[in-house]
DNA sequence: GATGAATGAGAATTCATTCAT
DNA sequence: CATGAATGAATTCTCATTCAT
């Protein structure tokens, strides 16, 4: 692991426990061994460390890479689709410093320019891309597809939200999510 | 309104628009018009404040006076019942500041134990109270309604989150929701 | 106990346990049971307060009030006068509050002027008014007879100072104190 | 000089003319030509600062490093080793600045428990070893001996306390106490 | 006399950033 | 590339003092 990683790696440790602002280059610098000049050879300012690993903790990398590598064609039905989506969004949060930290990106997200357009180009185009995956699968109406890609979002997100404050394995949750999401198309609609 | 008070209102506008840790003292005594000593006269330190507009924002203070003041006599259904949780949800977060302050509290909340505590302690509540609530309507099993009610609050919380990446009017997006949800129960079983 | 009473009450307790500089308006007048803008009706300043409970504390309070009420003839020889000088001492110190304001005092008096200025006079007397004293009792240099007095009070002053290293009596201390100066005096002079 | 002796060196001097808690931080900074910022690279806080200074100012300080050197043979008698310990006193407190320190710590010890407890260990300490060597010169009671030694050591600090009370030359003092001392013993018992 | 809210100067402490080695 | 001492602006917090009621 070289410096740069070193750093990006004890950065993340602390932001996920403490939140950016709370964090201190110190802190940084002396988790990942190295000096404190050492960090302003990486990175210009704290904001640009901040900005690196907030942007790592979106939980539009993880799907948008979904999107980019399968297609409609994979897939059986939205159930099967939105397990699969489910499954590489838990996979992508299996590390708990990644969750912590989209928590303190939302919230800092506004102070910091470019991470909020970021933040709002990338939520736009996941949303727009998942309501279109949606109706590749059923056929509704298109703000009811985006507003059931919303919901699985939110609730995939609430998840992470509030997973100690009541235990459910999370690929029961999951399960639970598609069925409670397919079933209120499938009777509803006629699947394609 | 007397000191206390708007020391509290300038803190919620300021608190809102840039977060807990990146706002000042001197920032709020100088926006609610009053000497810095004076802060420190009703706050001990500046955790106390940030802790009171915390519990201010936290989506349980909307929807637990809900759950005392109604029962499950005044609603025809699930859906009923729902979109009027809904209602008051958005009612509570129509205080945009509300809503921003509640995305830095999630994110602060670790840094501050008793915050986390009483947080956690909430929102436990909240999901066993709502899943109790879901299951006085419709005859699931125990963890559906929970993830169902888990689902419910997810979806409102990433409409609050999403609300400029993609513009559905927030009526539109809870009808549309329960809609879904209910959709989904009404035709996997039977309503009580 | 009249209001004023309460406020040096409560100071001189303070004041003993925490040092001058270290005890707030605040404090003293939460303890007295007063209001804040009480203290100033009694008091121009805090340094006011300060040098009232100082002076109380001063050992030639104790030993001048001695030195005006006795004289010669009432004791038979400088043993029984040191003695009494002694028992007046402890009497004084009895309140331990006085000796820790006493110490506090020493350290504090060159920061204000008109403290330092008293205290040094107050000193001087008690050293020259005590080695005129001695020197009534027996027949020795007068600088000898100056270190002797200034040697029992410094004795004094360490038994306070050291009360709580090393156990013994104060009366005990004091006995073998005056023996081991007359004995220097009796055996090497002829007394008066 | 490096950075932290100048500080050292720059907060001696100014406690000891105003006290721990009436020099500032900033003071020092000033008088010793750093960044207040650099202040807090060697001492974590003021308080720091402060038990360090006053540690060296502890007349145990002097007067064990006499102890560990040199014992009962290098001395004809007692009062050789009394005026022995005396001139290390002296010469310890020929530094004026430290003789005002010490009078200041014996006020804030009581604040700063780490400090209080090490002086009480030393003084104990001082008073036991003292006690004991005495009583390897002269044959007389243990607690005769203690009180002596005290008198010793409170004479010599009511000397520093009150050296501009009333001028006498520390030589001629320390002479006269010595004599005052042993002259006591030596005509009451048996010099070994 | 008594009150206690309000003040603001001032003190301690933090921390991102620079720079000479 | 790497270091870490030095910086100083910014921040939190304290507290003696005032003053309108």
């Amino acid at each position: 692991m070289d410096t740069r990683e070193k750093l990006l790696h004890s950065a993340k440790k602390l932001f996920a426990s403490k939140g950016f602002d709370r964090v201190t280059v110190d802190e940084i610098v002396k988790d990942a061994g190295v000096a404190k000049g050492t960090f302003y050879l990486y990175f210009k300012r704290k904001e640009d460390i901040i900005r690196e690993v907030a942007i790592m903790a979106m939980p539009f990398q993880a799907l948008s890479d979904v999107f980019k590598s399968v297609d409609r064609e994979s897939f059986r039905n939205l159930g099967d689709y939105l397990r699969f989506l489910g499954e590489k969004f838990f996979e992508h949060y299996s590390d708990r410093e990644l969750a912590c930290i989209f928590f303190h990106t939302v919230s800092i997200k506004s102070s910091i320019t470019s991470l909020n357009d970021l933040h709002r180009e990338l939520c736009s185009k996941l949303i727009k891309e998942g309501t279109r995956r949606v109706l590749e699968f059923v056929n509704i109406e298109e703000k009811k597809a985006e507003v059931l890609f919303r919901t699985f979002l939110g609730s995939l997100l609430h998840y992470l939200y509030s997973e100690d404050c009541s235990p459910i394995d999370h690929k029961e949750y999951l399960e639970n999510l598609v069925q409670i999401l397919t079933n209120s198309i499938n009777n509803s609609t006629s699947s394609k």
